[in-house]
DNA sequence: GCTTTTAAAATGTCAGACATTTAAATGTAT
DNA sequence: ATACATTTAAATGTCTGACATTTTAAAAGC
């Protein structure tokens, strides 16, 4: 992996690049120590603060970390999902916020995943699940209950659902989503009347999964798709006039 | 943004979560310039050196671009959809690789997002999408095609099933899902037997969307799936057996 | 007025030094 | 001999200052 040719891009890319390769085709494996700063910079006949900028772009996708002290150095990561949902996050939110991807099309997104783990929770959900879900179903009805906190009640009951899908991989996608829309919903003024239209929706979804009830999960998703989208139209509009204005 | 505290993580680390922060909240907007390396540098109290560090794990992450030269620096990057896959590609190779996710759980990741396409792309499938996907099949048999062209023409065939569904974030995040398991399905031996098979079930998904039958396209899905799972778990156990002996 | 040259500003790179952290090796006392 | 304290060495983290390269805008020249 040592080499890299003669071209202009910057050195500490070209690094990271053949490093990441190295990594990614298997060449080093998990918890393997990389050569220390000194050393990568004579392999690579560059000066050390060049490998390390390599390393720190490498880092930053948490693919090594690294350990001062003697006998530290940088090491390959094993990527637990933790680490992945972060990234996974940040790139969603971007996406969005930079109004690379609408509202309508994150929305759509959104809930064709989460109809896609409702057979799944259907099938696997446990009664832990069942319970955050009730709890959260119950503290939306709640009287008083600030649209920041009726949000975030709201954000813990889809993961419950998604959750009970047993799904990492689906969960940390789906995580990518849900947070990234998480601004934009926090713009939305949910009334009274649209509370108990998403109460209702919810408490279907939740008896849905109880009764192992896949097609009616997927039935109430599709509604209230219908319905959050109608709400972030609202709000979006309202960001076009005030941004034109 | 321009403080942080006095704690005892990397600086260069502190200095990427505070502009990266700051981009994320809509305080610096795209292609707004940030500040010069030396600028940063007297703003933050540390070293040029120290700023360059933060700046590349930014670039990493594709958060900022630079430009070299008078009018040049760092401006805050407008995420592309490219960038962005590349980033959930190399997320979620790697979750794969490093065994953190077995072939079970993103085999059935995966098709779940692919059903979950099913319908779009049922309502919205373009003539160019039906042609690519007819194209692939009938590429698929074509006697004498080496298993990483059957392989590649697989991942085509799925796809133009994907990008039919019209919504980008959906073909963004089953990118990650299909891109990962690649090495895996690489290593699968197709018989003329499986070729077989994997063609009727591609047939049927095919026919089912031109024909904007959703409900049997996410049939044909699962027991593509199931099948899949099996031509996998084969090599997956001689893996082991390779691994152990 | 057009072209060429120049200057300035910015990133990219290098060299060397010092600071700090960490664990192993060493030494010392009970 | 064991437990604890100390030293030491290796590594990352940081700083300083310098030079190289690239790029654009402004100045100079025709």
């Amino acid at each position: 992996m040592k080499i890299n040719p003669e071209n202009k891009t910057d050195l500490s890319a070209q690094i990271a690049q053949a490093i990441r390769d190295a990594i990614v085709n298997g060449d080093m494996i998990v918890d393997q120590r990389l050569p220390s700063e000194a050393e990568l910079a004579d392999q690579f006949n560059v000066s050390r603060p060049t490998v390390r900028e390599a390393l720190k772009r490498l880092a930053a996708q948490s693919l090594i970390r690294t350990q001062r002290g003697a006998f530290g150095g940088a090491f390959v990561n094993r990527l637990s999902y933790e680490e992945a949902y972060g990234q996974q996050i940040t790139t969603s939110t971007l996406l969005l916020s930079m109004n690379a991807v609408s509202f309508d099309v994150a929305c759509e997104a959104r809930y064709a995943l989460e109809r896609a783990c409702a057979p799944l929770a259907a099938e696997r959900r446990s009664p832990d699940h069942l319970a955050t879900m009730r709890a959260e179903i119950h503290r939306q009805g709640q009287p008083g209950l600030s649209d920041e906190s009726f949000c975030a009640s709201d954000v813990t009951f889809h993961r419950a659902l998604v959750d009970a899908a047993g799904n990492p991989v689906l969960s940390y996608q789906l995580a990518g989503a849900v947070e990234a829309m998480q601004p934009l919903m926090n713009m939305i003024t949910f009334t009274a009347r649209s509370r108990e239209e998403i109460l209702r929706l919810h408490t279907r979804i939740a008896d849905a999964i109880e009764t192992t009830n896949a097609p009616a999960a997927e039935t109430a998703l599709h509604e209230l798709e219908a319905y959050t989208l109608m709400l972030g139209r609202d709000v979006m509009a309202a960001r076009r006039i005030k941004k034109s204005g």
